[in-house]
DNA sequence: CGGCGGCTTGATTCGAGTCAAGAACCGTGG
DNA sequence: CCACGGTTCTTGACTCGAATCAAGCCGCCG
């Protein structure tokens, strides 16, 4: 556990002590507590579901590598996903803090994903010893609740164009956050359709405005971003509800200094 | 203080203190902590701002009676409504957790409200002490999360009808939580626009809808609700995400038990 | 090399927005 | 007590963005 923390560069645990330490654990000797009772689990599958919907497991997962989502799968069988999720993201928090019967959400895995856990017992015992811990969590919730705000507006009140611009945004500066630097967001446009709230025809179309634009990349089938800051002007995103004091500067650019 | 947590029927901090319980401070040795820190601030008329966007006060607010709402004016001037709040409700929790520079969130007050207001260093160390305080605020926070991850959803997946009727029954839901009993809803159509992302006039229509339906009361202009139980199934409300067990039984009806 | 999941494209439909104008209501002041 | 001005609520006509339906295509994995 140790030589995890040691050697950031190329540990497993590198991206989620990142988002940890964004968190408010700054120091070594503040996430070690955290780290020391995590336990890593056998990693999930591409397709596979981490969390299933209405279980109550005893233990905190932490996504440690790969990308997941939450999700919940509608009546008529289609699905809605309420946010993704990048290594050092909780999966679903509230299965701690609330005592919710039935709810229906689920945390699937969009690609291959490792998985930490920490058993509920150990969390409470870390987090009276060390209350910064307990804050860390706590800001963790918020950032998601900013992270549900924010989606609300943009789905509610976004046409299609800035609505997917916003969301490609927001997947950049969640990733550069925890060390994933590439300009390419590797989701499919039915992971973004479901999440945008549009068809996925429609997605396809929207992308494909933003090609002739420029924005994205002409030829290749991936979505990847070559003009970020135009990007970032049509989604009218600002990178502030993230609450990421370090990556904020680069992102306020286009929104605080507009081109008028 | 004392007083206003011994008669709890008619003080005014009566509505505040079901919330609290509610939270996961039950007995009175577990809210008095919170309730003694509690200052009472001269109350806000209808129509101003609780919380103005930008500003970082140096405590927390409290809303004590009325209904105000979380909300971001938009760059065309129109108001997107987060989400509304009652007695008990915390004004914007995100300001004391986060250290969010810009945040063009505000809370206004949609009647005549009465505040409270707690100064964060009484707060922390009334949390230093009391570790159940500091989950009970934790929770507060996973609720709204969780009540902007159903509105993502209502808002992205279902139309209109269902969408002013999910709106609905949340609300009478949270009001009653709070001990507000009535069957009507006190919000304007344009509020209700405001939140649900339909323009007023379409909010409208839809309320004749439901008028025609006989599930609202047919010639008031408030908005009355007559039959909870189909609205609660046009609306595919569950309150499980409130997180309400006391009341859950009473709604969760219409949905696990479907008239099939 | 075959198949299946993801991507593209076109034609058509429909829900909700916008614009516009009038009616009901509320508070305020003469 | 009534007249006035400002909200809020209603109603109708028209427009438009996005959904749906329906094929065909591409590219990867077995």
């Amino acid at each position: 556990m140790i030589d995890l923390i040691k050697s950031p560069r190329t540990g497993p645990l590198d991206a989620a002590l990142r988002k940890f330490k964004s968190l408010g654990l700054d120091s070594d000797e503040e996430v070690r507590p955290l780290v020391n009772v995590l336990r890593i689990e056998p990693s999930v599958r591409q397709g596979q579901d981490i969390l299933r919907p209405g279980r109550s497991p005893k233990h905190l997962a932490v996504l440690l590598a790969g990308i997941a989502c939450l999700y919940q799968r509608l009546e008529d069988g289609s699905r809605h996903i309420y946010t993704f999720l990048y290594p050092g993201d909780f999966c679903d928090l509230s299965r701690y803090v609330l005592i919710e019967m039935g709810g229906a959400v689920a945390v699937g895995a969009l690609t291959d994903c490792s998985i930490g856990s920490i058993r509920f017992e150990d969390l409470e015992r870390t987090m009276a010893r060390q209350p910064r811990v307990g804050m860390a969590l706590w800001r963790a919730t918020m950032l998601e609740a900013s992270i549900f705000r924010e989606n609300l507006l943009n789905v509610s009140r976004r046409p299609a164009l800035a609505r997917v611009a916003h969301l490609l945004c927001e997947q950049l500066a969640r990733r550069e956050l925890v060390g994933l630097r590439g300009t390419v967001v590797p989701l499919t446009q039915i992971d973004l359709a479901d999440a945008a709230g549009l068809s996925a025809v429609h997605v396809n179309r929207t992308l494909q405005d933003l090609r002739r634009l420029g924005i994205l990349s002409g030829r290749s089938r991936s979505i990847d971003v070559v003009e970020r800051d135009r990007l970032a002007k049509i989604a009218k995103f600002s990178g502030h509800y993230l609450n990421m004091p370090k990556l904020l500067s680069k992102w306020a650019v286009s929104i605080e200094a507009p081109t008028r």
